[in-house]
DNA sequence: GATATTTGCAACCGGTACAGTTACGTAAAT
DNA sequence: ATTTACGTAACTGTACCGGTTGCAAATATC
């Protein structure tokens, strides 16, 4: 597959279920069409599930559907459903004796947190439902 | 060692340099500071080397000092000195036969550039001088 | 009830990235 | 010449991730 596939995947997925809500797409068809596996398929669709912005059904006739409408799902959503985090904030938990070293994780650490919160911001201005005429 | 060490290691290191930038810290001190080893304290601090913000002397007395004043010196030089990019945009040349993948990528991947520079820029409005009074 | 389909899940493989470590060469000061 | 310290290459262990296989559980169809 390619870079950064998680969000792509998740982000392609829900894209082309918006342009069709109605129909059920199974994880076959949906890792068919990404060119990957369907167990990378449901790997990623797990977390999205859990974020309330996919269902599942099991066995004959099942497969995935968005849990609401495409307008109500932004980018943000699928965005905050992975569970990582881009900006890898340190968060060890060991406190270093050093004070330089703690100015630096206070400054450094509020201030990506501070552009995370406003990329997040961003992406939730876009529902999945306009993202094909961008 | 830690996540992310790498930015980190190189942050710590210039701060601290900045304290006294006369003196010369050979990478085994900087190693013991930092609680690693001196070779990846030396690969961290060839990349900073490279862009022009420390330098090295070899043999006895040798280490590295700050290559120009500490208050020319910006958290975006030493996060661009890094030559990886936390955005990690697709790149990979295949073209998809996909146009809702193509309008994703054209959007996303513009917004994480966005994302990208606000981030250098607002690194870019403190030098590594004035971290310590966060 | 038997069968086919599809998710759910666990185990494992292969590749990549990175910190850590060892070893050795090179340069410079004493 | 010796010591010091960088420069660099090689190898190791770990972590993460995509890919793959196998199997259990659930559900629709026959």
């Amino acid at each position: 597959m390619k870079r950064n596939s998680r969000l792509s995947l998740a982000l392609h997925t829900l894209s082309h279920t918006a342009d069709d809500p109605e129909r059920v797409r199974t994880s076959t068809e949906i890792a068919e069409h990404a060119g990957t596996n369907p167990v990378v398929v449901r790997r990623v669709l797990d977390r999205l599930r859990a974020a309330g912005l996919l269902t599942s059904e099991r066995g004959h006739a099942g497969g995935w559907c968005l849990a609401r409408g495409p307008r109500e799902i932004t980018l943000a959503d699928v965005y905050r459903a992975r569970d990582e985090r881009l900006v890898a904030t340190d968060e060890t938990g060991v406190a270093s004796a050093c004070l330089v070293e703690h100015a630096l994780q206070r400054r450094v650490s509020g201030m990506l947190e501070d552009i995370e919160h406003s990329r997040v911001e961003r992406l939730g201005e876009t529902s999945i439902a306009e993202v094909r005429h961008a």
